[in-house]
DNA sequence: GATGAATGAGAGTTCATTCAT
DNA sequence: TATGAATGAACTCTCATTCAT
């Protein structure tokens, strides 16, 4: 899926990409993306050479980051997807977050399924604003690895959301436009509610309660 | 709530100050935090030695604009408090954008109040997403200056989210703390649909109606 | 005659950029042209900052350096090819080395010129060979500035190998483009040979010889 | 003379050393001596870690290269050298290029051989100097290998020379410093015309003339 | 022995801040 | 007081060399 010619890497480089990328998340995360190479390297426990050697750049990094993380939604969406369009009820669960309150009569399937996504999406996009940020302004955003996952994603939710408004259970007013808009949005928003859980779900009901019809 | 210096500045000197802070609020918000800060003096007219002595350092000069921001977004909400309050339904308008549509019957001044002070809050806050995060990073958070216009604001939308929920125009189960939340949500949400303005409406309409009672 | 809006340098600056270009010459002669930019800037007195403030790479100061070499042969080749030129014997002298034996008959001045000219290159070339190879492999021969200088030195040969050729001091068959490699040539051989005046009028001899008609 | 280690190298290994040797000199030759040692080594089809099994120091591996250029020099002016002192005017050529028309009469032989030598060893040269000039810069100007085949080559030509000068074919006031000089000259200058034969062979005409008696 | 990943000192360059003009 | 040249610490990235595989 990727097109270039990855050869396997050998044990330890392994080790190393996968420490690196843990180490540039958490410290991109915590302490914004000015921090230098230097303490993403020392954090990973390797040397700056190591870093380069595995990311050309620091820019290079930062979208590996991105991917990362665009990659494991995308995993959940698809899922998520898959199984609002199913007409049983059943899915498999194990998307992360508690449902979010089924409702019932029909089609609750897809509707829970889109609410659920949305939870997913914002709980997993924690901290991605700053990257977003910074690698729409490099100019990335037309990278070829993260348009890939973004675009996945944004299939998805489509999906969900046309299964949810066929259903009722959303607005039909609503495109996909402001929906990726308000799931960035409600990122934010939620992000400095980390440590109050019950402003946090009512910063959610709101949301969703604006998305369904009047 | 002045945040300015104490003897007043010579004729000039106020000049520079305020061309050095208009460059400021739009070069950083086109072209980032990072951009040097000769870039702002040049944009200024002024050379880098005259924005040092205004502002000693880059950081204060970020904080000047997010305190002027502030304090032009405190004075709108000051005035729509001001006009919640009072049970008449006249008020000067001034708040910018035209109202989202209130509810109807009594009360309809403060829930109109209300939204128009968010819209107001979203509409002049662009950009002010990057300059908090940096501020905060720098550990700016507690300097005063900024803190006084923050809590003013924080005053008056208490005041107008409690007219409203008298009124029934809004949830009484919202408070202070997701309504900050969702206020800086929704500004990043907004922020990059600068021009689709029917999706930015469409989002306004969704936050707005889930914020009022079902 | 560069083009560029050169507004007048402020004193300290044009000094310290003169010193800059004298450290850079003796530092890129003695020590080859990967020493460190720091080392040239402290040789000049001034901190890192100011090298880059005047010559935004360190090829473009390379450049600088090799433009001031050959604007200074280039005034020194133009008022020879004028001297050859003027049918009186009669020239300012202040070539710079002494003359080459004269050679006495009709049309001696325009051998003599031709030859005092190639002296005259060879003599101010001295460690011009490491530079012209830098900066060829940096695709800088282009360049606009250094392609002025070369060519005018080019020129001023052109004339005085012409003149040279008609008074018959020099063989017809030579012909600018072996003239100007045995010139750099001749720079090379003789650079080896500092401190062996003896063997460099040796080779003088020789070439200037082998450059005369049998 | 030998300057390869004193165990035989197992064959594969021999082979990587010869791979390594023909690699570096067309590399450096074409790209520069900075080109990194991970270039070569891909060159050569090995890994760096080869690379310095066989050569302690990239300024090894060049000096391998400086002393493989000069023994086959020398090769060949032993030979010519050879040639030339015997009266008889048979020598089984070998000299590369062909000579440049010697004199008439007797000793022929001896001019014929000195200026082939001339030739063969500014041939052989190309990219020397930058090659030289790295080493003298690198204080390696004393290692054994370098100074023992360039001793022996000095020796040759000077017994060139000395049999040249004794027919007649070559001035008597040259001598071997200057020569060595404008050796290193010519090759300089001819190093330049790759792709202009002709005025390459008047370079070697004027010098090998200016050699001559008037 | 061969490989190529890891290392880290060192390079060129930038930019917030100071200070001579 | 305004200016912009000077400063140098800090940053990203390179590459000769080492060492685990």
């Amino acid at each position: 899926m990727t097109g270039a010619p990855e050869r396997p890497l050998r044990a330890d480089a392994a080790r190393n990409r996968a420490k690196l990328l843990d180490a540039a998340t958490e410290v991109f995360t915590t302490r914004g993306i000015a921090t230098p190479t230097e303490e993403i390297a020392r954090a990973a426990g390797v040397g700056v050479g190591t870093l380069f050697r595995h990311f050309p750049t620091k820019e290079a990094l930062l979208e590996a980051v991105m991917v990362r993380r665009l990659e494991e939604i995308a995993t959940t969406t698809a899922q998520l997807a898959h199984d609002a369009e199913r007409p049983d009820g059943a899915g498999p669960g194990g998307a992360g977050s508690g449902g979010a309150g089924s409702g019932g009569g029909d089609g609750g399937n897809s509707g829970e399924a889109f609410f659920a996504a949305l939870r997913v999406v914002v709980d997993r996009s924690a901290g991605k604003d700053e990257f977003t940020r910074a690698l729409a302004a490099a100019g990335v955003d037309a990278h070829a690895a993260l348009h890939e996952s973004g675009t996945a994603i944004r299939e998805h939710l489509a999906r969900l959301l046309a299964a949810a408004q066929r259903t009722g259970a959303v607005r039909h007013e609503v495109g996909m436009t402001e929906l990726f808009a308000l799931l960035v949005g409600t990122t934010t928003a939620v992000e400095r509610l980390q440590d109050d859980p019950a402003a946090r779900e009512r910063v959610f009901t709101v949301v969703f309660d604006g998305l369904r019809p009047r």
